[in-house]
RNA sequence: GGCGCAUUCGUCUAGGGGUUGAGGACACCUCCCUCUCAAGGAGGAGAUCACCGGUUCGAAUCCGGUAUGCGCUACCA
């Protein structure tokens, strides 16, 4: 390997394909891809498509579309392993060859009933290497009889392999803790171990930034990694993302595969920044940090190693945040879809995107996500509000009042030529004077007159935007219900 | 069962021998602002730093043990 290849960054996201990927995946990519970046190193994607049965249709797509989607460019790939097949084969038979490795020929269901036996007598289910020293004749047999072999690895009896993580520091496993594993399955295709420190190899991976989970397979790599005479690359093991029962994030946590939430209206940036605070912290007080600042700061010394649990308040917090940062414009471009989508039918198409401009300000401070800004912004759009009586009247006010404070202002509005939220307030705050009502009481009938809520954006500016016609249709409407 | 890793407010975390009677953020509570909501501002409550020993003049910080949690223990990744 050339020494210029050897200094330079070289990380990789190496998925599977077996479902859509979760916040934890994600954010190993996210950790590879910061990596990369701070170092002016490549990030690579690679998909480890190795088992068919589990394969799911369209997850590549989704993969790589939630990659793109948080703007985590990679600079070579994909690369799909189902692809490079002969590469682990050639690797395999010479381990083989060199005695590193063997052809097992025990059936599935003698391994199972074996395990089973051993997890009975408490005894640590392990492969009985039966085959690791098969004569030819022994195996001519076994081959006439139609087995169908895979390839195991001959883990050394005796002695112990010892790393160095990145993040966790020296770690040791006595070797005869360990089994002879699978290397190549009957079907031809490379296991998970094989095909990845192979491809790691070939693709002259500096640093491999993965999951913990991986923490107890990576003595098995490091053997490889010797019987093959191959510089292993650095280890750093990433503390995970926990559901809220504390347990490794899967399927059962429910929404968890990344588009769920960009479909929920979270931004890219937003989950950038939270995902990243999720197991690496600048210093005592930093909490927003664009994606230039990540990559600035980024640093293995500085992640964590206890797993964190995903606490959801907090990114709708965040999230609000740069909602509120953006760009008044940006903000109505990202939310129109939204709105297209969530609006109720009743509500003609396209929406009048004048309108939308003029709605949109008063929203953009309220919602948490994009997918909420329907919800706060519906009144704006319906021609119908759904409100009952006795809210109207709220806790104190009888049907008479009601109707007389109602009149009183349709009466005072009716001539106003100026309809823009100054002058509405320049008359309706002297009116709650001259009806000898407190403006919490007098503004908030009006509100639910106007908007059919207890809470939404201020009333002038609302009734501004909705224009007279509308508003005076909605507090006669009002008034019929009394 | 075996092996490995981890353990600071409910959650995310800072802090890595004395400046810490442990700092910040989310959530929560109170008050201010205010036509409601949101945002914003000011406060508050919340952690015997898992436990027990040891080292040290001094430990959340170093060492050992215990407990608990999690991960791995597949022809899954």
């Amino acid at each position: 390997m050339p020494a210029a290849l050897k200094t330079s960054v070289r990380v990789r996201f190496a998925p599977s394909p077996t479902g859509y990927p979760h916040l934890g995946n994600i954010r190993t990519a996210l950790f590879n891809w910061l990596f990369a970046r701070h170092n002016n190193g490549k990030f690579i994607l690679r998909i480890e498509d190795t088992d068919i049965a589990r394969k799911v249709e369209g997850a590549v797509e989704i993969i790589l579309q939630s990659l793109r989607w948080l703007r985590l460019d990679w600079d070579e790939g994909p690369y799909f392993q189902s692809q490079r097949l002969p590469f682990y084969r050639d690797t395999a038979n010479r381990l083989i060859e060199e005695d590193h490795a063997y052809l097992c020929y025990c059936s599935s269901e003698r391994l199972q009933a074996m395990r089973r036996e051993q997890m009975k007598r408490k005894q640590p289910p392990k492969y009985d290497r039966r085959c690791r020293n098969l004569t030819q004749q022994e195996r001519s047999k076994l081959e006439a009889i139609g087995s169908k072999p895979v390839v195991r690895f001959k883990t050394p009896l005796s002695g112990k392999t010892t790393f160095l993580d990145s993040i966790r520091g020296s770690i040791t496993f006595q070797n005869n803790t360990l089994d002879d594993f699978v290397l190549l399955k009957s079907d031809g295709y490379p296991t998970y171990h094989l095909a990845n420190i192979v491809d790691d190899h070939l693709m002259a991976i500096s640093h491999v930034l993965r999951a913990d989970e991986w923490l107890s397979s990576t003595p098995r790599h490091i053997l490889l990694y010797q019987a093959l005479n191959w510089q292993p690359p650095q280890f750093a093991h990433l503390p995970m993302i926990l559901g809220p029962d504390k347990a490794k994030l899967s399927k059962r946590h429910g929404a968890t595969s990344i588009n769920a939430y960009q479909e929920q209206g979270y931004l890219p940036q937003a989950m950038i920044n939270f995902l990243t605070l999720l197991g690496w912290s600048l210093d005592d007080r930093t909490e927003l940090l664009s994606q230039d600042e990540l990559i600035q700061h980024f640093s293995l010394e500085r992640i964590g190693k206890t797993g964190a649990i995903f606490n959801k308040e907090k990114l709708d917090w965040m999230n609000g945040v740069y909602l509120r940062k953006l760009d008044p414009q940006e903000y109505i471009r990202q939310a129109t879809p939204f709105l297209e989508r969530d609006l109720p039918p009743s509500v003609k198409r396209p929406l009048n995107a004048s309108y939308v401009n003029q709605v949109m300000p008063l929203i953009q401070e309220r919602a948490k996500t994009l997918a909420e800004v329907p919800q706060l912004a519906d009144f704006f759009f319906r021609d119908k509000l759904s409100y009952s009586t006795e809210m109207l009247l709220g806790k104190d006010m009888d049907t008479q009042t009601a109707t007389q404070i109602l009149q009183e202002t349709l009466q005072k509005l009716q001539p106003t030529e100026i309809w823009d939220a100054e002058s509405l307030e320049s008359i309706l705050r002297p009116l709650s004077t001259e009806l000898n009502l407190s403006t919490r009481k007098f503004f908030g009938l009006l509100r639910i007159a106007i908007t059919g809520r207890t809470a939404a954006p201020p009333l002038f500016q609302t009734m501004a935007i909705l224009g007279k016609g509308k508003s005076l249709k909605r507090l006669r409407e009002a008034l019929q219900r009394l």
